[in-house]
DNA sequence: TGTGTAGTCTTTAGCTTCGAACTTTAGGTT
DNA sequence: AACCTAAAGTTCGAAGCTAAAGACTACACA
């Protein structure tokens, strides 16, 4: 349909703009802000972007995104990165079980160990692993060049604009779901 | 470390905050740029609760999220809101296979029909049903106050600058995956 | 006309996740 | 002490996704 063989800022593969999307969005329901449209519609396709620009980075490194997950909750944790399953899960929207399993695999691929707590021993402790410190290390490299890469574009003004308005957004949205740590169908 | 037990803008289960989340990142990779990170971090954030958001209101009216995202691709393919199986499975990033089982349950349950083209026996047409179209409808009823919500502290003209930034980010990361309409790991 | 080739779904097998039941441990109650 | 309840993980079965292989159609070329 569309011939998009020139114009290197057109999407593939017939994916409309951003423009005509809202503009699509106007054509079918009406009543819609377009102010509202446009950021809500920006965000949402800013964050497929980055997806997909953080899969690639993290499968370059032989792990997988949700691997990267995991030992970025621990890394953030701090020292001695350690944490339960139970916490892990809630802190990345996942089932109990889920957890479980996905630790399974990161303990064979030695990025984490898993041992239970003697003090209570209903609990399990979750470790980094040296290895795992590395592989989360090497994909923020990658990560921290992708993100300033992105925001190359604005100037560092600019830049505090955008962090202050998108933080008032959040202060917003995590007020009015404060208990949204869960995973996403988790709700009341 | 912090007493959230009163503050209802601290985020439920422990959570880090924002700024806490920041700090342990400088703490633990110095060369990364606070305020890049500040912007990078509320993005990831903010859009893992506005999917939280999506996935109740979806839930409410008795259709999945991934449900809701084949209805919205049909209708802003404007009217007779007809495509094909594999550009619906390009715009949502998904492999044909499941393309292929999603229409499936959406026939069953009436929300589209699926036929051959006879014009071109290998093609198929996906078309919305008036269901369909009308379950479009009220989730787009939800999430238009949701969006508003979500921007209420913001002026008309920190609205018109938030979607400014915000599409000067999308333009430069489009720019830079041009052909990344597929699915996440459908690279090079 | 026959054959090759490319394009468009569908089918199959394996993996990840979720929801729910189950196991084990800790702590309170009588 | 014996029991009850709650909490933390794991196990089990069902659902959805991916990658790869298969089936069918259209079109080009000999």
């Amino acid at each position: 349909m569309a011939d998009n063989s020139a114009d290197p800022t057109a999407a593939a593969l017939g994916e409309p703009t951003l423009e005509e999307q809202i503009a699509a969005y106007q054509r079918e329901f009406q009543d819609l802000d377009p102010q509202v449209e446009k950021v809500v519609s920006a965000l949402s396709r800013l964050n497929r972007r980055m997806n997909v620009a953080y899969s690639r980075q993290t499968s370059e490194l032989g792990i997988s995104n949700a691997e990267w997950e995991v030992l970025k909750a621990l890394v953030l944790s701090g020292a001695p990165y350690r944490m339960g399953p139970g916490e892990l899960a809630k802190r990345l929207g996942l089932t109990p079980a889920a957890m479980t399993h996905r630790i399974d695999r990161m303990v064979t691929e030695s990025l984490v160990t898993r041992e239970r707590d003697e003090s209570n021993r209903v609990r399990v402790i979750v470790e980094l692993t040296p290895l795992g410190r590395e592989r989360w290390l090497e994909a923020m490299r990658l990560a921290s060049v992708f993100e300033e890469g992105l925001l190359q574009d604005l100037s560092s003004d600019e830049r505090a604009t955008l962090g202050e308005l998108l933080t008032r957004l959040l202060i917003r949205v995590e007020h009015a779901q404060p208990d949204a740590g869960g995973r996403l169908t988790d709700l009341d």
